[in-house]
DNA sequence: GGGTATTTGTCCGTATGTATG
DNA sequence: TCATACATACGGACAAATACC
């Protein structure tokens, strides 16, 4: 056997045992050491290398642990053979990256995504207090599954605050948590059987719809205007269930009117296995008027399934969302995801429970309030200047507008136009089910969440030139 | 030298070199350890009691220092007569602590339940280090919703890990990180399509089962025998995809076959569109042999897709899975899964993924290997004090054993007689699709998990007891 | 071919640097 | 600064395997 050298640096390179289990492996990997050949003994190997004959023994230790070699006490050790490497090779992982990149919104320089929320009032130190208290008082125990619908603190905590503030009625075992509307509504769906038909609001929140077909469930689109959902039209659709957002309409804002909520819940209740499934994402924020209560405490025969979210009052990537089901749902909700953990990590329920006790998320959501507050008349104060051409309306809620746009450009070219400008909007036809609107002005989506309330008057200048679309005086 | 046990408590127990230091010495001064033997070495102890070298030798030095040990160097340390010096020495008297809360597992004294992990060992320091820099670090950007396949640094540091402990052969981008098992299946099952059929593990995990079956999917049982699935079954089934866990068949604990492995990707070559999903659960933790690589390593047609969770290697409470797709089949998972969202809180993915970037996930494994092995040994060498009435298979891997009994009870009578006295254990009946055992002895499944390894051997004891085993010595 | 010297893996006690609080 | 815990590295003792006479 000739002589085995690996390179060492005894510097900057590491451990030195990591040093020469890495280019023994290496050697084995790319086939310069044979299978079954006999790597050099320890002390050998160590005088070789000018090492301790621990070091080379924790580095032959790393591969035999890793199946690399095999030890023959009092004989050697010996490579094994590691699979047919001929067609599997280990693949080499770039090293990480330097700067992962700035992600500066993808490169716009003002981003109207509706889904995007301010991340400069975020407040960190409240939340970074509760997550060390959190870590540092974690016991053994939270390492384990902890209740499948969700931490008892979190849901207890979630039921004072939809009752205090949303005026929904519940008590915490009524509360699942999960990872999100995506994650929830199949399971909604299932609960539901799978014979029900939903009934969709059309335009519409469209990964719902994506839901719905993906689980192979029919879903009937009803047209929104001003006061939300068409609720009179229900009844024609043959629909069992209705997904609704009465709060403040996906996309169009509009803010489901009193008649139309009392139409609602007695078409609910004139069957039974009728329900209403109310999704209530960004009810926070409300900029004036009265607050709009929620649905389902309106609600005395327990049709209605409220979901909600925290990805818009605190933030998308904490995946915490969580319904309220209905009494008589439990039993079977129980039997039938009987052996389903809950999918949100503990530590961050645990986390998002203290943040709550503590009284710091309804302190977040004040100060929110009047940041979105500032954002939405900067948006309506900007975009009146040109009225002439431009329309909203104005539902005073909500981190998102919808314009309609008087021009003879397509909904496509003008987020096209904005695009080149480096500003980010949506059309709102991407939103619609029944694609129904080749006549009428071309309508956009705002979304003001993510967009600072100093940069919006300039947004929504550029945009405004980009689109050709003069001020209300000029011209 | 049997085994020396020392309490410790990791968390208010105070110094552990202390803990250790009184354990013992209160073993010599009450005349357990006998005069003359030998203690454990440094190297032993430490790695018996999941703690450094120099943890021990503090407390070893402290006995040393006041006479009731000999140091022999390079030989060891052994116990001197210190005769009625004992009482002389100050009487360490146990803080006022509120009572402890027993905390026994839901009422269970002893907890097998297979999906239990260690909860004494794990490395809470590491992980709050990583939590604590990711928390402090954190920017704004890190409340936004980020890559819908997960982190990129996880993916790579995941991809690192599975390329070189796993023998994966994949690259970050195939990697898709979700919640868990539950949540990532019905991802699989709409990426095959709607009229794939299913080759399922019989007996096997049940939660699969159920997934295929929620999601109306046709799922083929195929029997499982000392060498795993029955390959050469695949065929009749007229199935097109296969879900096995070669690497440790739950519950069985068979190992695929390397024979099989190779039968069962010739079967998915056989036809396109073929695919196995590979359940790597627990291949972590191997106690003997050689690491069994995963069969996606040995695939050389992208026929294999790869699935695992950190539920086992980590926490359950994490909530954290991942898999590897398959090349050709990524266009289609992005048409198909394009509006989703990744449901794994960022910060958690960024915790995790400093805590393998860090090496402080591989020594992990390695430190639960060794606090499993032990467990392992400990059950087995229980276990086998009973080897006339009880059999089981010892595949040195995993979390759980399967045994067979010798008596005329049924599994479930001996399920409820060991949670009279307090231990939960589970039938292996329970997972059988096809129910076809009332010929046979009863069977039981064991998740040494959870359980303590000091309370091991006193577990069996009452096991056997309550069972009416006897040993096979006696009677 | 049987005894012996050498090689070898394994286990051991020890020392130092570092991170943390 | 100190106590605690761990990772890394050093060099020696031991017994089994091997090579050699």
């Amino acid at each position: 056997m000739d002589m085995l050298i690996v390179p060492i640096d005894r510097e900057g390179g590491g451990p030195i045992y990591g040093q020469i289990y890495e280019g023994i492996r290496r050697k084995i990997t790319d086939g310069s050491l044979a299978v079954g050949s006999k790597l050099p003994s320890k002390r050998k190997f160590a005088d070789t290398l000018g090492v301790s004959n621990t070091t080379v023994e924790l580095a032959y230790g790393q591969l035999l642990a890793e199946g690399y070699i095999s030890s023959r006490p009092r004989s050697g050790f010996f490579v094994q053979d590691v699979g047919e490497l001929a067609y599997a090779l280990p693949v080499v992982i770039p090293a990480a990256g330097p700067a992962p990149a700035p992600r500066t919104g993808d490169g716009f320089r003002y981003d109207f995504s509706p889904g995007r929320i301010d991340t400069e009032s975020f407040p960190f130190d409240a939340w970074r207090k509760q997550a060390k208290s959190v870590i540092d008082e974690s016991s053994a125990d939270l390492l384990l599954l902890g209740h499948p619908h969700g931490e008892a603190e979190l849901r207890r905590e979630i039921a004072l605050y939809l009752n205090h503030s949303r005026g929904v009625s519940c008590t915490p075992e009524q509360i699942i948590i999960g990872s999100g509307t995506e994650q929830l509504m199949p399971l909604v769906i299932r609960l539901l059987g799978a014979d029900t038909i939903y009934a969709i609001e059309d335009p519409g929140y469209p990964l719902t719809h994506h839901i719905f077909r993906q689980n192979d469930r029919r879903a009937i689109p009803v047209p929104v205007d001003g006061e939300g959902i068409r609720v009179e039209l229900l009844g024609e659709t043959g629909a069992d269930a209705a997904y609704v957002t009465p709060a403040h309409q996906f996309p169009t804002g509009a803010v489901l009117s009193a008649h139309r909520r009392t139409q609602l819940l007695s078409w609910a209740a004139e069957k039974p296995g009728r329900y209403v499934i109310e999704d209530d994402y960004d009810s926070e924020f409300r900029y004036g008027g009265i607050p709009v209560p929620a649905l389902q405490g309106m609600d005395p025969n327990g049709r209605v399934l409220y979901i909600s979210t925290f990805s818009k009052s605190l933030m998308p990537s904490l995946r915490i969302a969580y319904m309220v089901l209905p009494r008589q749902l439990l039993p079977r909700y129980r039997e039938l995801f009987a052996h389903y953990a809950s999918t949100v990590p503990r530590f961050d329920q645990q986390i998002l429970a203290g943040f709550m006790r503590d009284g710091a998320f309804s302190r977040h959501l004040n100060r929110m309030r009047k940041v979105y507050r500032r954002k939405y008349t900067a948006l309506t104060g900007a975009l009146g200047q040109y009225s002439r051409r431009i329309s909203f309306e104005g539902s005073q809620a909500g981190m998102h507008l919808r314009l309609a746009v008087v021009t003879d450009r397509t909904e496509e070219e003008l987020v096209e136009l904005a695009g080149q400008d480096g500003i980010r909007v949506q059309s709102a036809g991407s939103y619609s089910v029944v694609r129904s609107r080749p006549e009428g002005n071309p309508e956009i989506v705002l979304g003001f969440g993510g967009v600072p309330a100093t940069g919006i008057p300039e947004a929504v200048r550029r945009l405004m030139d980009c689109w050709e679309i003069e001020k209300d005086g000029e011209a």
